[in-house]
DNA sequence: ATGAAAGCGCTAACAG
DNA sequence: CTGTTAGCGCTTTCAT
């Protein structure tokens, strides 16, 4: 930058006000500077200043998701962006695994960058999110999980309304025998999108005893078990709610393994792709990331920007998607 | 730091060594600073560092991808995330869409963070990647495209030889008449895709005059309808090899609607997510994004640690994963 | 409209 | 083993 200062035959102070489009320099010295930097291939250093800058803004923030590889998280890191980069913010962004541990070490690596704000998204099992006392007023956004201890927004999918949508859809159609496939209980999703689906039910008039109910599937193999033992009991259901992606996968593969994908009906909580293509098409309650980053995105920087306002949590509605097998009627 | 120092009783310097778990500080003073840093919250500020460092390393590399929703690159984003992070390494990730504009931009504000490193993915069509000048000695790694006018490492999957597996394969099956279904040619994975697929076809005495061949397919719509009419001429093919995963999708789909996903073999590049739940399974040529993805960063930290080695091409291979579409023979 | 000086938090270089 | 000084590239504050 003295560089550019000295060809241009100005003071420093000038050639940071027209890299930074700072109002106050007549255009005849803007275009020198300009040509200067121009010459030297000068590029303002975004870091470097936020060293003094008001606020020590770093225009960088940091997003914690369950992993970067993972579409839900790919979505969302993607809305963000988005909405981010046209204010000149870059992002961080960082796998959890779900190990507590790790997460600790990235949201100190994430400080030690001094980022203007952290979105944090454990859609998975992971309990802690042990925010350090001193960052307690770092902008901050939870995604699917109403923070604890720490005052902050959150945005969240409607699970409770999005998985009674789908028992209500069942019932329509007949079913009465309605099965819940469910994650672990220790995630406030499942937990939900569980009671969201019992009281439906049970507005329905079937008492929850009856309602066949497997949780605690935490992946694809898990979830086909559970669903292969549901499916050749006694008295197998007539629909299954599956109340996430993997186990949904996992009760398909249960249900093609039995030559049942076409008899009893499936709902699955989440989209994914292809899920067109399945035989038949899967009827999913689908999650809108994109929506979800949108929002979060307008929230931290209404933060980043000052907003004092009250922390809230934001509601991202679900939408029933019917591609068949929610469509399916139960046997006359 | 400072703070540190005075409530420690050092001088800055011995916080700074006790931070960056430099040696020559005795377990006394060591334990003394950590204390008083604990007590502080202190936590080292990194991109301050940055400034004064060796080298002036930031610690953070800039990548660039087609997008960060895409399941590929969310692939290749996690192989690297976890292989720099191991060095205190972040990575800030953008997506390119497609679009030289974005690309310039993208380009130049991570070089306005002073990164360390840039990865370049630049799997689609986009042809420009003209990296500024003067920062050509910038350590740099290119992902499935060789680079053009810079002297830089690429990290590629053997798409000629993949291609030809995929050919040989439906050869060894039985099909004379195998079609192409092919991405955009100004794209050079495409490119290298269909010249193994034809050599391949060649080597079997088959004209390739007498190969369907349909390109510059860049969408499952546009890849349907080729798909379509290929299928319903007057002598269709056998057999289809679609060149990228969502020309693999449109040729499903078609196939799906023309009620010959049965009777048509298909063999796609790229695997994705449930091809072995689809009717039949698809085969495919299976990337593997997370070994790109780590030999790109074990090649870019090379660089960043000073590695001048002429700058080469590493391959990774590919593999044909069978899972029942590509084992259909043709009729009798 | 422009510039000089100070200093952000840190590390390199050099003392001691 | 430890500390002092200078200065990285920038923005703030305050003059002019």
């Amino acid at each position: 930058m003295r560089h550019v200062a000295t060809l241009a035959g100005v003071g420093i102070k000038t050639v940071s006000r027209v890299m930074n489009e700072e109002a106050g320099v007549s255009e005849a010295t803007r275009t020198k500077v300009l040509e200067a930097s121009r010459q030297l291939n000068y590029q303002l250093d975004v870091t470097a200043g936020s060293l003094r800058r008001a606020g020590r803004r770093t225009l960088s923030v940091g997003l914690l998701l369950p992993s970067v590889s993972n579409p839900f998280s790919g979505e969302i890191n993607r809305a963000l962006e988005d909405a981010l980069s046209a204010r000149g913010i870059a992002v961080f962004a960082a796998s959890l695994d779900d190990d507590p541990q790790r997460e600790q070490s990235i949201i100190a690596a994430f400080l030690g960058r001094r980022v203007d704000g952290l979105v944090l998204t454990p859609i998975a099992k992971n309990q802690s999110y042990t925010i350090p006392e001193h960052s307690r007023d770092l902008p901050m956004v939870f995604i699917d999980r109403e923070p604890v201890g720490v005052d902050a927004d959150a945005v969240v999918t409607d699970n409770a309304i999005g998985a009674a949508k789908a028992a209500a859809h069942l019932l329509a159609h007949g079913h009465t025998k309605i099965a819940y496939l469910g994650d672990r209980t220790d995630i406030q999703t499942a937990r939900e999108r569980k009671r969201g689906f019992l009281e439906e039910i049970g507005r329905a008039g079937i008492p929850s005893s009856s309602v066949p109910i497997r949780e605690n599937l935490h992946d694809e193999e898990t979830a086909r078990q559970a669903a292969i033992e549901l499916l050749t009991s006694e008295n197998p259901p007539t629909a299954i709610f599956s109340s996430q992606n993997l186990v949904t996968f996992g009760t398909m593969r249960a249900l093609k393994e039995l030559g049942k994908n076409r008899e009893v009906a499936l709902v699955g909580f989440d989209d994914f792709t292809l899920a067109d293509m399945m035989d038949p098409g899967v009827t999913v309650i689908a999650q809108h990331p994109d929506r979800i980053g949108v929002r979060t995105a307008e929230r931290l920087l209404a933060r980043i920007d000052g907003d004092q306002e009250p922390p809230r949590t934001y509601v991202v509605p679900s939408e029933l998607i019917q591609r068949g097998s929610g469509e399916i009627r139960p046997p006359a």
